[in-house]
RNA sequence: GGGAGUUUAGCUCAGAUGGCUAGAGCAUCUGCCUUACAAGCAGGGGGUCAUAGGUUCGAGCCCUAUAACUCCCACCA
């Protein structure tokens, strides 16, 4: 047993036990056949610049999952991952050195990327070291790698080779500021205040009235639509209108998903204001005219507003309506627009040459992938159901990027067929390199594909990113996938365990882990996201260690029930770690120094309230293992401390205090009863919170049970094993802490000192108790400051 | 408009399969320096369990409505 200090210095032993589990290689992955692999599907963080405290609550949550399952007899792989390129990671750049992509070479820009995620992926790293993750740093993967790439492109020739993956020209979701294609998953919605202008525009010589919020697309028009059961304008199927301004004329075509009373029932389908444009383009074949450009400037042939955004040649096209006495009303609107949530912009629809994966073909398929795994909290599922059974767009993964997976692709230039690289010249910039080749077709000329892939193309199949590495410790790669669980936050079920489970459903027709653990996100307050955007995080999280330890954040941030969102309140959260911290490391200073003669191989007859205090940890062993089955570790937790409150500090402790320090009045051999229950009590208790904080357990250990134990760390002992408990134990043990309990209200409503002496107490029990209360009497007299008990039958 | 979740003490939250007097921490009040801990201990006060019906011997829990808040999806004509 080593001196315990007066008070616990997390911030410097959390550093010393840190170092200590390196040292030691603690966490390190080793092959070991005689253990089950479970394996965690961390999420990789998208590098896109500062951590928050909500990035702490769930990557913390499934830490103290990997810890359990590493003393439950799993050979856990736990790696971590960095989502390192793409759209988020190119933001941070084109923030931090003030410039934009397409104004810079690719090479120069794709350099600074590199460099930039780097940077805070050390960050990152240093940040979860601190907070004492059990990861092994070996097994960590990032997407931009070049083994990440040639697994991500090989996945996507699988997929294009067998029909999963096609390219096709079609309007698609387009982001004007971003200057790419993106996909539906990539939406976010936001409400604006705008017009809906009332236009007429002429058939038969008559005004046919339409209302628009898009004015500025008129020169886009290429039908109006009208219902087919719409007795108003039933006539008029099949003529023509004269667009306004424009003067041109379109036909009239009947379409049952016009809404009657929307408007004035007659709807005006540009190339493309909406989806419902884009739907109708592609099933009545209609022409197209444009009228944006990628980069949200109108096109140069289109009369009066060429050249200006979108939003001045609103203005414009109004203003122009209103001075020629063609805007017959408008009335101020607050709708809903579809926006990126990258950036924020409107998103419009753009006929472009993109790449996708199908998924609107198998969603029967996907919900049946999502039946087969089980979802903690089962409740969410239903989210990524209706996820599924509302998809309108296949995937599109093409984005017109730099930072990124390239396609491994080269398109004939006579033809246009897709040629695609050989696995071995993997990974491949098709920008940097030739393709060697002829084509069906005869021609020898190629032109490559400058577009990336989606970012999420990539993530989606971290079980793979993780096998490549897997496979370099000998794991097969069918023990390998499906993975055991997969831990991230609800917040991305439509984006990442969508797309991955999409991903696997092909290349493994399969699920890609058996489990999923949804955590919840952390609230400013209550309903409000935290974002940099609105400043609202408090502290960050380095700052939050250097103040407070990682344990603390760590027990505090434990105190959350699975799936639920939870808002940080930070000083209410650190005082009660603190509280509890300073408890722990009392109580188990307190029992370590009655331990120094303690020889744990010499058997002893136990009390009855030593066998108590076993059953009862036993017990809690058992709870918490029960929650902790099910990924409630906070709940977990609260039964543990209920333990180690009540039962162990206020009651056990405080009776059995006596007896420890006087063995010349209360026998040596009850002395010893008492140190084997408490040696056992402590070390089973910080077993258990090893997973919530495990700086602080293994310090203790180091100090006082390493050298009994035998084992070099807290963290390699397994998670305790006990038998049924015995209820009658209980039940006694319930008894003797009424006995106390009633002693101390006694004094305490009487304003009398614990250690005021008492003439009696008189004890009521079953006659089952009566032996075990005598044997208990002297430490209920020395807890109660009593002279003398007497008892009587119940 | 569709779906999910939430609603329990002043605050933050626990309360499997319906069953003692509905719990914890914080806050508040009172008392206590007790050889682990005053960063502590002991105790008290405080709740029509969102509302209204229903099922049941019995409802915080089950059923039906309603309300408020949150999230997801849809809604640009």
């Amino acid at each position: 047993m080593q001196e315990f200090e007066k008070h616990y210095n997390g911030s410097l032993v959390e550093k010393e036990m840190q170092k200590y589990w390196e040292d030691n290689g603690v966490y390190k992955f080793k092959k070991d056949p005689s253990k089950k692999i479970f394996s965690i599907d961390t999420p990789p963080p998208t590098v896109n610049g500062k951590l928050h405290i909500g990035h702490i609550f769930s990557y913390t949550q499934a830490e103290i999952m990997a810890r359990y399952k590493r003393m439950q007899g799993f050979n856990v792989y736990y790696p971590f991952g960095f989502d390192d390129n793409g759209l988020p990671s190119e933001r941070l750049v084109e923030r931090e050195n003030n410039i934009k992509a397409f104004n810079v070479p690719r090479s120069v820009f794709c350099e600074k990327c590199i460099e930039t995620t780097q940077k805070y992926e050390q960050e990152f790293k240093d940040l979860w070291k601190s907070l004492g993750f059990s990861c092994d740093w070996d097994l960590c993967y990032s997407t931009v790698s070049k083994t990440s790439q040639k697994v991500s492109q090989k996945a996507f020739i699988d997929l294009a080779k067998n029909g999963h993956a096609y390219i096709k020209e079609s309007p698609v979701l387009w982001c004007t500021e971003c200057q790419t294609s993106i996909a539906q998953a990539e939406l976010e919605t936001k409400e604006i205040d705008t017009y809906f202008n009332y236009i007429p525009f002429i058939v038969d010589g008559k005004v046919l009235e339409i209302a628009t919020t898009r004015p500025e697309l008129l020169y886009g028009v290429v039908c109006v639509f009208v219902n087919p059961e719409d007795e108003r304008y039933k006539n008029l199927i099949g003529k023509t209108a004269k667009v306004p301004l424009y003067n041109f004329e379109v036909p009239i075509i009947a379409d049952e998903s016009v809404a009657i009373d929307k408007g004035t029932g007659v709807v005006m389908c540009a190339t493309f204001g909406d989806a419902t444009d884009a739907e109708w383009y592609q099933k009545y074949n209609l022409p197209y005219k444009k009228v944006i450009l990628p980069n949200g400037i109108i096109a140069d042939d289109v009369p009066y507003i060429a050249g200006k955004n979108v939003f001045d040649a609103r203005m414009e096209i109004v203003r122009l309506l209103k001075e020629n006495n063609l805007l017959l009303k408008s009335d101020k609107i607050t709708h809903m627009v579809a926006v990126h949530e990258r950036c924020g912009t409107s998103v419009e629809i753009l006929p472009s040459k993109q790449w996708y994966i199908d998924v609107l073909n198998h969603k029967d398929e996907l919900l049946a992938m999502g039946n087969k795994i089980k979802w903690n909290p089962a409740s969410m599922q239903t989210r990524y159901n209706l996820w599924v059974e509302n998809l309108k767009w296949d995937w599109c993964i093409s984005r017109q990027r730099y930072f990124g997976v390239p396609f491994p692709v080269w398109y004939c230039k006579k033809c246009g067929k897709p040629h695609f690289a050989k696995e071995e010249d993997l990974p491949v910039n098709p920008l940097e390199k030739e393709y060697n080749g002829v084509c069906e077709c005869g021609s020898k000329e190629f032109v490559p594909e400058s577009a990336v892939l989606d970012t999420w193309a990539t993530s989606s199949i971290s079980p793979l990113l993780n096998q490549e590495k897997a496979k370099e410790y000998g794991l097969d790669s069918d023990e390998f996938i499906p993975m055991g669980v997969r831990t991230q936050a609800h917040e991305i079920i439509r984006t990442w365990a969508f797309y991955t489970i999409v991903r696997s459903m092909y290349y493994k027709k399969d699920i890609p882990w058996k489990e999923i653990m949804l955590s919840g996100i952390v609230l400013a307050k209550p309903g409000e996201k935290i974002s940099k955007s609105k400043s609202n995080a408090t502290l960050s999280p380095k700052e939050l260690i250097d103040k407070c330890t990682a344990d603390y954040i760590r027990y505090g941030t434990a105190n959350v029930k699975l799936g639920l969102d939870t808002f940080f309140d930070e000083q209410n959260v650190m005082e009660t770690s603190k509280r509890f911290i300073n408890k722990l490391w009392n109580s188990s200073k307190f029992v370590l120094s009655h331990l120094f003669d303690f020889n744990p191989n010499e058997k002893v007859e136990l009390l009855p309230i030593d066998k108590w205090i076993v059953e009862k940890v036993n017990k809690t062993v058992k709870e918490a293992q029960g929650y902790l089955d099910n990924y409630e570790i906070g709940l977990a937790r609260k039964v543990i401390d209920e333990f180690f409150w009540a039962d162990l500090c206020d009651d056990y402790i405080e009776i059995v205090k006596d007896r420890l320090y006087k063995p010349e009045v209360h026998g040596e051999q009850n002395r010893k009863s008492a140190q084997h229950a408490i040696f056992y009590t402590l070390l089973t208790l910080l077993k258990m919170y090893s997973i919530y904080i495990p700086h602080l357990t293994e310090y203790i250990y180091l100090k006082g049970f390493k050298d009994i134990v035998g084992e070099k760390s807290i963290h390699l002992l397994s998670w305790p094993k006990v038998e049924n408990t015995d209820a009658e134990l209980l039940e006694f043990g319930k008894l003797v802490s009424d006995v106390v309990g009633d002693a101390r209200r006694y004094k305490t409503e009487n304003n009398l000192s614990m250690k005021t002496e008492m003439e009696k107490i008189e004890i009521k029990t079953p006659n089952k108790f009566m032996e075990y209360f005598k044997q208990t009497e002297k430490d209920l007299i020395a807890c109660t400051s009593a002279q003398k008990i007497v008892y009587t039958e119940k």
